[in-house]
RNA sequence: GCGCCCGUAGCUCAGCUGGAUAGAGCGUCUGCCUCCGGAGCAGAAGGCCGUGGGUUCGAAUCCCGCCGGGCGUACCA
């Protein structure tokens, strides 16, 4: 690395001032302004201090006494209040752009994670209705970040927990059976935690259509192997109905369940999330695991009893207070289940395991995380990741989404009138902790002058440049040393010194979680682009220049489709007609 | 009350873990298509980085106090 290079420099010559390797953290970054350079350090103002000399007088003897080959550093200078600044030679700038195509290059020496096999799990929704647009961003961070780790060498394996147990689905069956009788004729009352939401009378009006063939017909569509679980209910709505009606409505949350459940997996992949696993909290209950992790932290001594309850000692773990997880009444806590649940996923065999959750449970974080030291799990094997609440605005005010009461923005109408790639883009563009405000309506005008759209340009401008390279009879050929070394240009050598950040960009959004960095380094890259072109004619100009300069487009186009494939938007090769 | 997150251009947001003159998109204004795609380029206007202190060579960034907003604070899930 480029870096390590500098950096071991900088030691080299900081020996006579009497300080060494452990005595200094030397930080390289790259200077806001070109002007100072490509890498800039501050060390002789942070050893000014201690070593009682002024900055700049530091930073000259410091300077003079690196000794750097011509052919990567071409200059060291100082400036400001005491900054060395670095400017690299053109001939290994060159280098680092090939060794970022070369399949055995640096994207591939920023694979580090050893194949570690890392669980992120997200949207995990209730299936209780269609997904919301809240999941949207949960599922572009939470791709997104699979995708990543991947790049950087990890086996990242993509989760997400169904709750298909409890309270919540067997009210659901009460609604649907509701909803259907009333159809069917008969008075009956609505329950009144039920979900109102206008997809289960449509669904209601289906099940009345459909005969028992339809209905397993329609459950045959989840052979894949993490739904084995979901299955028709035996017989067809009517059968249903004459059941008692603890068996009726069993059978109903069950047709419900697979509904839902098809429809969210279905949104899923519209938006292009791949979900290895769809893990089912039934299993947790049928395969005894709730009742084993119990036992576990019985036996550990994590649990004591008061009041009829079992609770857990949340406490001793740096929690506020300890937490039930069984009821006096005898039934467990969803965070039983969840802790059961975590066990098992540690026991799955995952180095680490990343959730994704709304602001709305970060106070869930201590106990959770508590709950598996207790269990014996290092404290920091699970990581949760807090994605800010999204405000979504039409007409100017904030929509209350609520599911229960059947009013929300569903994840289906966010892509009909954006596009999937648009609210990906938009998503990816804010970093994690942002609460933001997403204004439907503007989102819907503006879908056309997106800046998603300013990249895709630019990527599909280069295969339109490469398009009539072809129809002139130019194969532009591999990218080589020495055709790039024919750029010359301003605009170009700044384009170069984006393309080879890309490695580092790649790592550090995947080591702080921050997806969003992507989308900055790509439109920075856009933009880079968009100006060279203009600047840079590139066809029919003298021969070795239109070569290096094709080159340098395939460079970007590889650029921009590594990055947009890790977000997860489409790299056209034409733009469509603007609306 | 306590805990977590946030406050940066008219609006929506970046600001790479403390650096040099605080950026982008949208909106507003001015130029640029007989020229490889104008979904583009060049430029203008627009900021006490909520506020008051502190830390140091240096703060939008770190610490403390206020102000304002969101969320949480269940034997719900």
């Amino acid at each position: 690395m480029l870096e390590d290079l500098l950096v071991k420099g900088l030691l080299a010559a900081l020996e006579k001032f009497g300080v060494f390797e452990e005595d200094v953290n030397i930080v390289l970054e790259k200077p806001r302004d070109r002007s100072h350079g490509d890498l800039s350090s501050n060390l002789a103002m942070v050893l000014g201090k201690r070593l009682g000399r002024k900055p700049r007088e530091l930073a000259g003897e410091i300077a003079a006494g690196v000794d750097f080959p011509k052919s990567i550093v071409e200059s060291v200078e100082i400036a400001g209040p005491g900054f060395i600044n670095f400017r690299l030679a053109h001939s290994y700038q060159v280098e680092l752009l090939l060794d970022m195509l070369d399949p055995a290059g640096a994207l591939e020496d920023i694979k580090t994670g050893g194949n570690k096999r890392i669980n992120v799990e997200f949207i995990s929704a209730n299936p209780t209705g269609p997904l919301n647009v809240v999941s949207a961003r949960a599922g572009a961070f939470g791709m997104t970040l699979v995708r990543l780790l991947d790049a950087i060498g990890y086996d990242a394996h993509a989760e997400y927990y169904v709750n298909d147990a409890g309270r919540q689905v067997k009210m659901l069956g009460l609604s649907l059976r509701a909803h259907y009788l009333q159809l069917a004729g008969e008075t009956v009352d609505f329950p009144e935690d039920g979900y109102h939401g206008r997809y289960l009378e449509i669904m209601a009006q289906e099940l009345m259509e459909q005969d028992t063939a339809a209905i397993v017909k329609a459950a045959s569509a989840f052979n894949d192997e993490s739904f084995q679980r979901v299955q028709a209910p035996p017989g067809n709505a009517e059968d249903w109905r004459k059941l008692p009606e603890d068996e009726s409505v069993r059978h109903f949350a069950k047709f419900a369940l697979m509904k839902i459940l098809s429809w969210q997996r279905d949104t899923c992949r519209r938006f292009g999330l791949r979900f290895e696993t769809w893990y089912f909290e039934s299993e947790l209950h049928e395969s005894k695991r709730i009742e084993r992790a119990l036992d576990r932290l019985e036996k550990v001594g994590a649990l004591y009893t008061e009041e009829g309850a079992t609770w857990f000692r949340a406490t001793d773990f740096g929690d506020e207070k300890d937490r039930v997880v069984v009821r006096a009444e005898g039934l467990s806590t969803y965070f039983l289940a969840d802790i059961a649940y975590h066990y098992h996923k540690f026991q799955r065999g995952f180095e680490r395991a990343i959730d994704f959750w709304g602001p709305d449970h970060h106070g869930y974080i201590q106990r959770m995380q508590g709950a598996m030291e207790a269990l014996g799990v290092p404290r920091d094997w699970l990581e949760v990741q807090i994605l800010q609440q999204v405000t979504f605005l039409e007409g100017g005010r904030p929509i209350k989404m609520s599911k229960r009461a059947g009013q929300f923005v569903t994840m289906d109408a966010l892509i009909d009138e954006v596009g999937a790639d648009v609210a990906k883009y938009i998503f990816l563009s804010r970093k994690p902790n942002s609460h933001l405000d997403f204004d439907l309506d503007l989102a819907k005008e503006q879908s056309n002058e997106n800046p998603v759209f300013y990249v895709q340009m630019a990527h599909a401008r280069i295969c339109s440049v490469l398009r009539n390279a072809a129809v002139e009879g130019i194969d532009p050929g591999d990218v080589t040393a020495d055709s790039l070394g024919n750029l010359t240009e301003e605009a170009e050598w700044n384009l170069v010194r984006e393309l080879i950040r890309l490695p580092q960009v790649i790592v550090s959004a995947a080591n702080a979680r921050e997806p969003h960095r992507l989308t900055g380094y790509i439109h920075e890259v856009a933009g880079l682009y968009h100006q060279f072109y203009h600047q840079c004619h590139i066809l029919g100009e003298e021969k070795d220049t239109t070569l290096a300069r094709l080159h340098l487009c395939l460079v970007t186009r590889h650029v921009l489709r590594v990055v947009l494939a890790l977000i997860g938007v489409e790299a056209p090769e034409k733009m469509g007609e603007k609306v």
